[in-house]
DNA sequence: TGCCAGGAAGCCG
DNA sequence: CGGCTTCATGGC
């Protein structure tokens, strides 16, 4: 099925850090796994992609997946038309980039599994939880063997040493502690998604091994809460060589997310693209 | 070999 | 509260 949007750039959303189960499979060619399906996508043109999905599941799934009822090209147009230097070429270097509304608990997990380490570090260790306790699926079209990133009861009932042998190391014990907090009803991701992102984040951080940067991606990410702000490494990077530790998310109120992400896909661009 | 990665917990002052 | 150390693991 072919769409046709503005703001929608493959390459670039494959490559923000908000999404680890989205790869290059070919020149401009991307296959995606999310909730329990497989796609394929191609950029064919700036504005025009292929996805190999039905009408029927476009409009029940990947139009919001990919948030495409959302105008990025306004938050665009303020950011390239503002005194901000730095975030007039962050906002044209990324003006492809959407926020996902990915699955809340994949995100959970998939945030957690991520500090302190690499990018290409947390896509091996999430293929390795999704293929020993997600469910085994064949895709019809393309005959693509894949996983599904598993349940919160299978993973709450994994046993550490299990999930040590997938070189997860100490983050273990935090992933089992999560996704029993789910499975107890200590904490309702959906329902969370209907709560400020101030509140999210407060939940979320009762979770062992969840801090502040964490939960704001999971928030951001996760319950899409496009205020959130999370802070890594690299944004540590450029608030302190590009604003002096100044800049405030608050003039960007209400979508800071969003800016963020294309401070995040910038910065890391200048430093030499390191994946 | 040491340092870094979309950090957080534990401890100390 | 803020700073320091430790925590697995892989890649360069």
């Amino acid at each position: 099925m072919r769409i046709q949007n503005k703001n929608f750039n493959l390459k670039q959303i494959a490559d923000s850090g908000q999404c680890f189960r989205m790869n290059l499979i070919s020149e401009n060619k991307y296959s995606l796994i999310a909730f329990d399906h497989y796609i394929e996508l191609e950029q064919i043109e700036e504005d025009l992609i292929d996805i190999s999905c039905s009408k029927k599941d476009y409009d029940l799934i990947w139009k919001d997946y990919f948030d495409l009822d959302y105008d990025y090209g306004r938050i665009i147009d303020v950011l390239t038309s503002g005194s901000d230097e730095f975030l007039k070429a962050a906002a044209a270097y990324g003006s492809g980039i959407r926020i996902l509304r990915q699955d809340s608990f994949e995100m959970l997990i998939s945030f957690i599994i991520s500090q302190n380490k690499n990018i290409p570090s947390i896509k091996a260790c999430i293929e390795r939880i999704c293929e020993t306790y997600g469910k085994y699926m064949v895709d019809n079209t393309s005959g693509t063997v894949y996983y599904t990133f598993p349940t919160p009861d299978i993973l709450a009932e994994a046993k550490k040493e299990d999930l040590r042998a997938l070189k997860l190391g100490y983050r273990d014990e935090y992933i089992i502690g999560a996704s029993r907090a789910v499975i107890m009803g200590d904490i309702y991701l959906d329902s969370l998604k209907n709560h400020s992102h101030e509140e999210a984040v407060i939940v979320l951080k009762g979770i062992k091994g969840i801090g502040d940067k964490v939960a704001n991606c999971i928030s951001l990410f996760g319950l899409h809460h496009i205020e959130a702000f999370p802070i890594d490494v690299w944004m540590k990077r450029v608030l302190t060589e590009y604003y002096e530790d100044k800049f405030d998310p608050m003039n960007y109120k209400g979508y800071a997310g969003i800016v963020q992400q294309y401070m995040f896909y910038y910065i890391r661009h200048i430093h030499g693209e390191s994946k």
